[in-house]
DNA sequence: CTGAAAGCGCTTACAG
DNA sequence: CTGAAAGCGCTTACAG
């Protein structure tokens, strides 16, 4: 059997709560007896049990963090970001993978409140009212990555997708483009819709018609969300379209898939149809042609995220509330200036 | 404050062990007890404490999963399949990235004792001996996934790299290589120790000759490791020796890299150099010109530690310890066969 | 069927 | 500086 603490203060000749104190330092405790009961966790190979401290600290060393799929990079890589920070600290995470799903949403904010989390990161905007509900009323702090700016979230880290709509189309603009067809994967997140609304509003910005016949929502097939799969099946539909100028993807992932299509089809990407991403996916820079795309600041979304969070487990009233980043374009080959703007044709 | 069974137990007029009972189904209890409990717990909102319960019962219901960085895709994939199945039993996930590092290594696994996880997926072989010392001690049941067969994991599931080896040399060899370089990641992990080792074994199965001078493994950058970027420095090495006919990488990504680098040198893939990766990453079919791989059955490799862990928590004896799976190649452009043998020439 | 009692391994005032 | 005591929220024999 795992020794105890019992099993330490026995061998070092003292009470169980001094091992306690010297363990957790919670009191001052003689040099002598520190050294007789660290002899003693050593030779017990005495490691102390978290679970029955949170049990009766009523605090554990646990956070949840709970993204859609972390087989999608752009969350891999918030993932990694959010336990390199953590680990610092000596607090553990739970993932909880809720593929887009509101009742594993909410079902996985039930076992993090089961298992008295300090705190939940949402690398999106909660889907159920409910799991806000209930996050709230168990007093579990929350703090939401990669939302829209406009949503109810109390605490979160995003990036500005009105800016980086805008920075699509003012760059497709330039280039040439005129009928801009947007694509986007299953709008599962609350930021993909918000996305695809500053799309419509920038095409207004620059005086361009919004059309929803050549703007393809990919539908969510659950059991294998596959974005370039995704994006090579709605391709189909650009390719019925031939007054399309350019394409802006909702990520680079189905931007891929497009292009793939594309190619197949023998269409010249830029000349013919220009193609643009979106989070710079390392892949983007292969692909043939290179992909523009607009970069998104994980690492530091990530970063802020846990440090407000850990400001909110102190107890401490957070300045900011909200923070919004900005995102950065990218420009490669697949959106290089046609050689003759379609209008002068 | 969050109500506890006692407030439950209160309000339905009953015993605290009696909620106990009724939540648990550890006793009979009367239909309008029972009716009553539930009623008490939805008023309420009574969300039982999972860290009590572990406390007590001296069972948790978490499980740690260990791999070197979710950030790599083939770790996120096996996190992913791992999550998706524990998530069936209800079971909650530590994920801890170790980042190569054998310190990181021990602490995680110091940290996943103090927390009584039921068990323990490795997605590669223990670096240190004591991790694995201190696993065994304290009764926790360890699985591992993604060796080499012939270490000293008790319990293991993995893709037969011998196997995978003769293949791409066996494939390489037919194409027409004759002189066949094996580029490799940091061989932080003992499957691709041994990737290396198997490949210049079935060289010498097929009569060629191993020479170091063009086998090339990337340094550990330890603070970002990234694949692609390795692969693509790496590569230097390549453009110095003009007899190479092929390049075996150690995986999809590196070998993205190591093709960029080849194609800003004019080399011609396939017909001056061949190149096959491994991992079947999804771009490897997307990439110019599309790549040779060997697809290795992750899900599945994920799908039976999971059972075998669950097995060996609940005390069973395993029938099998050790599980090997098979790899499977995929053939695409990058390795065509040369339009003349070179040893013909 | 239900409850009183003991206890999981620890923390935290409090007394000395 | 150190220990006796109470208690965290729960489970688990055991008695009735």
């Amino acid at each position: 059997m795992q020794p105890t603490m019992k099993d330490v203060a026995k061998l070092a000749g003292v009470s169980q709560p001094t091992v306690s104190h010297v363990i957790n330092g919670t009191a001052p405790i003689s040099e002598s007896v520190v050294k007789r009961v660290n002899e003693a966790i050593e030779q017990l190979g005495y490691i102390p049990n978290a679970t029955a401290k949170s049990a009766k600290s009523r605090k554990s060393q646990i956070i949840g963090i709970i993204v859609p799929d972390v087989g999608i990079r752009f969350y891999a890589e918030m993932v990694k970001a959010i336990e390199m920070q953590l680990r610092k600290q000596g607090i553990m995470m739970y993932l909880c993978n809720t593929l887009y799903s509101n009742q594993l949403e909410l079902d996985y904010v039930r076992t993090l409140i089961q298992h008295h989390v300090l705190g939940v990161i949402v690398g999106y905007s909660l889907l159920e009212e409910k799991s806000r509900q209930l996050l709230k009323k168990h007093g579990i702090p929350a703090v939401s990555l990669d939302v829209d700016g406009t949503t109810h979230d109390e605490y979160r880290v995003f990036v500005d997708n009105q800016m980086l709509a805008r920075m699509a189309v003012s760059h497709l603009y330039d280039a040439g483009a005129r009928v801009i067809s947007y694509c986007s994967e299953p709008m599962g997140v609350n930021v993909l819709q918000a996305r695809y609304k500053y799309f419509r509003n920038a095409l207004q910005e620059y005086g361009l018609e919004f059309d929803e016949r050549w703007c393809f929502i990919a539908q969510n097939p659950y059991d294998d969300y596959n974005k370039m799969k995704m994006g090579y099946n709605i391709a189909a539909n650009i390719l019925l379209h031939d007054n399309i100028d350019a394409v802006f993807a909702s990520s680079d992932e189905f931007a891929f898939g497009i292009i793939t299509r594309l190619k197949e089809h023998g269409i010249d990407i830029p000349q013919q149809i220009q193609i643009m991403g979106c989070d710079n996916d390392p892949f983007s820079k292969l692909i043939s042609p290179p992909l523009t795309t607009i970069w998104q600041p994980i690492n530091k979304m990530a970063g802020i995220g846990v440090s407000m969070l850990l400001s909110l487990i102190e107890g401490k009233k957070l300045e900011e509330t909200s923070v919004c980043l900005e995102p950065n374009i990218i420009i490669r080959e697949s959106t290089l200036k046609l050689k003759a703007l379609k209008a002068d044709v």
